[in-house]
DNA sequence: TTGTACAAATGAACACTGTTCAATATATTT
DNA sequence: AAATATATTGAACAGTGTTCATTTGTACAA
């Protein structure tokens, strides 16, 4: 019974295919400069042949988010784990979610800024599984700095996880959509980063 | 000599006509659905003619942008401006951002998310303009703080200004995007404006 | 009033887009 | 070899941004 078998091989070597090729196009010349005819023509298929393996752009679109979060996001947490101090650990995290997201804008619109519209209630769950991830590990990463005696014993662990979040992603947000620019100054990468390690200041020891 | 100037007041209705429909139907049905051709028969014109008013879509979109930029924004910071304490007045322009971004998303996509290609450095001094305002609003406001005492004496505005408005923008985009879908909470609205307040609390007297 | 110059508006045309589907080609099973 | 099932095609549809030769409408001089 090897043949149904290699049959569903072969289709998922095609599904793979479309996806590499859309995730090359799309690294390449951003979202709105991918459609399916580039896709089908370099890799040597009819336009149609894409609409076997995916129903519409918007699910493929969902794919490459799954793939870039797979890739990425998760060796971001990975790559922190062993440093001891929970507190040096997060501001480790912090540090490389920024510099991950401005050396690929292109994946971060992706994963963070792109509203592909999810009707599937199927495909949501997918979407969300790695982002719950990366979630719960902040959040473990918060309770550590708590259980440590950096911080208070009485903070809502989502809320602190949303601050956090907001804040790094606040920051990359703005540098990738161009929006730091009213600033005049010169070196934003730096600017950002200062930035950060005010923010990480501030959370222990405040503005006052 | 009156003939040239109303030929001149009637090209900029024109203008105005073009701009007004674009903005409709944007707010209505998003920039992705907003077409030359729609906003053409909807003011009974011809596509040929809005490219007569402007170069392309995205200059259109430029000008969008400004309009809700003046519209909008200064009003933000105006609303709050007779808050007499400084740090209050910080915190209700928070509140009010938060608000406006939430209520207002296409708006808010407009202003602080979509990049739209900028060539002209003609048109990039018009559409900084409002925005570099609302960041020195956001400065001075900062410096009151510290002139109050709430906050050191040492800090650097520029920082200081990306920091508060990185946070609020962070969780105003985050929402936008759908992204807090992860946080299984079912008021969303109330676990952000919760989040800012945490963030509020945490300037003046830190996580510790 | 007529003719001419000039600006404004048109709408067909071009090259693209996502998506569908009857027709065709290929491979497997009987 | 014939029948069946699956994979692939590419033309077609309705839409997109944009351009441009052509037409329309107005203003001024003869």
């Amino acid at each position: 019974m090897g043949i149904a078998e290699r049959k569903e091989r072969e289709r998922e070597e095609v599904k793979d295919l479309i996806l590499n090729a859309a995730r090359e196009i799309f690294l390449r010349e951003g979202y709105e400069n991918t459609s399916i005819r580039k896709i089908a023509s370099q890799i040597e298929y009819s336009p149609g042949t894409i609409y076997l393996h995916y129903k519409d752009k918007n699910e493929l679109l969902l794919a490459l988010h799954d793939k870039a979060f797979e890739c990425k996001m998760k060796s971001l947490f990975i790559d922190v784990q062993d440093i001891a101090d929970p507190l040096e650990r997060l501001k480790a995290t912090g540090r490389s979610y920024l510099q991950y997201g401005i050396d690929n804008p292109q994946d971060y619109e992706l994963m963070f800024i792109l509203t592909c519209t999810m009707d599937a209630l199927a495909l949501k769950e997918e979407f969300w599984s790695d982002g719950a991830m990366a979630i719960n590990m902040l959040k473990e990463n918060v309770k550590a700095c708590i259980e440590a005696g950096y911080f208070r014993k009485d903070l809502n662990l989502d809320e602190i996880s949303l601050l956090l979040w907001s804040q790094v992603h606040g920051i990359t947000s703005l540098y990738n959509t161009e929006r730091l620019n009213i600033y005049s100054i010169e070196d934003k990468k730096e600017f950002m980063f200062r930035t950060l390690d005010v923010f990480f200041s501030i959370i222990t020891h405040g503005l006052a």
